[in-house]
DNA sequence: GGATCGGCTTGACCGGTGTCAATGCGGGTC
DNA sequence: GACCCGCATTGACACCGGTCAAGCCGATCC
C-alpha cells in the first residue's frame, strides 16, 4: 500500500507539468477536438531501474514522456563507451531527434523506477495535424529539447572539472525547484557518479575530487548522492553564473 | 558580373536540399495546397559576411534557411566568451531551438557572404496545420537540428585535440561531398581558427598545434583554410569512427 | 558477525592542454 | 615599397585531469 502512495504521487505531480497536457486532459482541448483524442489514450508503462525504455537503433514508432522517475539518455560510442546525452525529468519528451532518420540516435533508461506515458507516432501527428494549438506545443516540446541539448554544449565549454561540476548542480537544484516548488538546498542526484561523469565529459575520479573540493570548502555538503547546497552564491560564481535566478514560485 | 555568376549558383545549388521545399517549390505538393502556399512566399535575404542573422534575445518572428554561405550560431556566456554551438549548411533549419521561449537563445551569423530564406512563424504554422506531409518534414527538421547536437556532444566527448580536430574534419568532409554529390579529397573551411576552437571547446593555439601534427604525420594537407585529406584512413581512425562510411551518391 | 561486491573516495604520477609570449605570414592601406 | 593589422603558427612552462592503484564504505548474502 505503501507502493501505492507513491505511484499516486508520481501520477499526481507530473501531469501538471507535462507538454503533452492537450493529450492527456481532454478537458484543456475544445469539445470538438474530443473525439479525435478519444481514439489516443495513451499507454503508460512501468519501467524498473536500470531497463530502457528504447534502445539505440530501435525504429520510432512512439514518443515518450516520463510521468515519475528521472531517465538518462545515452549513445553507444564506436568504441563500445557509452555517452549520457541528457537527463530527462518527468514531463519532458525524449525521442525527437529520432525524427530525423526514423531510428533511435540513443538509448533511454530508467534511473530509478519510472512511470512513462507512450505516445504513437500516428496519434501525435493526427492531433497535430487537427489541433493547432498542439502542433505548436510540439514543436515548442522540440525546441526545449534543443534548447536543453544547447545548456549541455555550454556546461561542457566550462574548461574547470569544477565549473562543470558546479553548473550541473545549480541545474539540477533549479529542476529540483521547479518541481517541488518549493526553494531547497538538498539535491537528491538520481544518477550515480560514473553517469555525472560521462555526461560532463569527465572521469569519476575527477568527478570525486571535486565535490570533495567542493565540500572541503563549505560550498556543498556531501553524502553520496545526497548533496546539499551550504553556498548558493559561491556555487554560482564558481559555475559563472551570473547569479541563481531565484525560483519562480506561484 | 562574376558577382551574379556565384549568387547563381549559390541559389543553383542550394534548393534541391532544402528541408523547406515544399514550400519553395509549390510543385511538390497538391494543387489545392497551392492556394494555402501562395500567400507565403518566402522573403530572401543577403547577408554580408560577419553580420547577423538574428541575435541572441531578439523575439522569434521566423526561422531561418540558408540558400548559400555557411553560418554560425553562437551564444554568448556570462562571461562575455562567445561559445560557438554549430556550423549550418545551406538547406539546414535554424532557430527551432527558440520555439521554447519565443527567443532565440544564440545568434547566428554568416561567415561568408550568404543567401537566407526567412519563415514567418506565421506562415510556418498555417501551412504545417494545413499540410501534413509539411508538418511531418518540420518535425524531421527539428529532429534534424537534435541529431547535429547530439553530434557535437559525442564530439565533445572525446577527450584528445586530434581526436576532436579528426571527428570535426570528417564531418566538413562528409558535408563538402553530400553539397557537391561527388567525392571530395579538399576541404575548404569557411570558419577561422578561433570558431573552430570555440566549437571544439579547446583554445586556437591547440587547434593549430593538432593541425601541425595531422601535417607532419601526412595524414593532411594544411595550407590556412584550406584543407586536403592524405590520409582518409588514417584520419577516420583518429576520429574513432569504425570508418567513413562511402558517401552516398546519386 | 564475517565475507564479498560495487560504488565512491583518495593518493601518486605523467601527459596533454591552457597560458603567455614571440614570430611568421598575407592582405590591406597609404 | 613600407607599414600595419589580424590571423596563424611555434615555443616554453605550469597546472589540471586522466590513468593506475589502493583503501573506504555500505549493502547484500550467507
Amino acid at each position: 500500500m505503501q507502493r501505492s502512495l507513491i505511484s499516486s504521487l508520481m501520477e499526481q505531480r507530473s501531469c501538471t507539468d507535462c507538454v503533452l497536457k492537450p493529450m492527456c486532459r481532454p478537458a484543456n482541448v475544445r469539445p470538438d477536438e474530443m473525439e479525435l483524442l478519444a481514439g489516443s489514450v495513451l499507454p503508460r508503462r512501468q519501467i524498473p531501474a536500470g531497463t530502457a525504455v528504447y534502445r539505440q537503433g530501435d525504429q520510432v514508432r512512439a514518443l515518450f514522456v516520463s510521468q515519475g522517475g528521472v531517465l538518462k539518455t545515452e549513445t553507444l560510442g564506436v568504441d563500445g563507451q557509452a555517452q549520457v546525452i541528457g537527463f530527462h525529468f518527468p514531463g519532458e519528451l525524449i525521442g525527437v531527434e529520432a525524427f530525423d532518420s526514423g531510428r533511435f540516435r540513443a538509448s533511454a533508461l530508467a534511473l530509478e523506477p519510472a512511470s512513462v506515458c507512450e505516445i504513437p507516432i500516428a496519434a501525435l501527428e493526427r492531433v497535430a495535424s487537427q489541433d493547432p494549438s498542439f502542433q505548436r506545443q510540439l514543436m515548442r516540446a522540440a525546441g526545449s529539447c534543443l534548447a536543453h541539448q544547447q545548456d549541455h554544449i555550454e556546461l561542457l565549454s566550462l574548461r574547470q572539472a569544477d565549473e562543470r561540476i558546479a553548473l550541473f548542480l545549480v541545474g539540477m537544484l533549479e529542476r529540483t525547484e521547479a518541481a517541488t516548488r518549493a526553494e531547497q538546498t538538498l539535491i537528491h542526484l538520481p544518477m550515480n557518479r560514473s553517469d555525472i561523469a560521462s555526461y560532463l565529459c569527465l572521469n569519476n575520479e575527477t568527478v570525486s575530487r571535486s565535490f570533495s573540493r567542493l565540500r572541503d570548502d563549505g560550498v556543498l555538503g556531501v553524502n553520496g548522492r545526497h548533496v546539499r547546497v551550504l553556498d548558493r552564491g559561491r556555487l554560482a560564481r564558481i559555475a559563472k553564473v551570473s547569479d541563481m535566478e531565484q525560483p519562480r514560485l506561484a
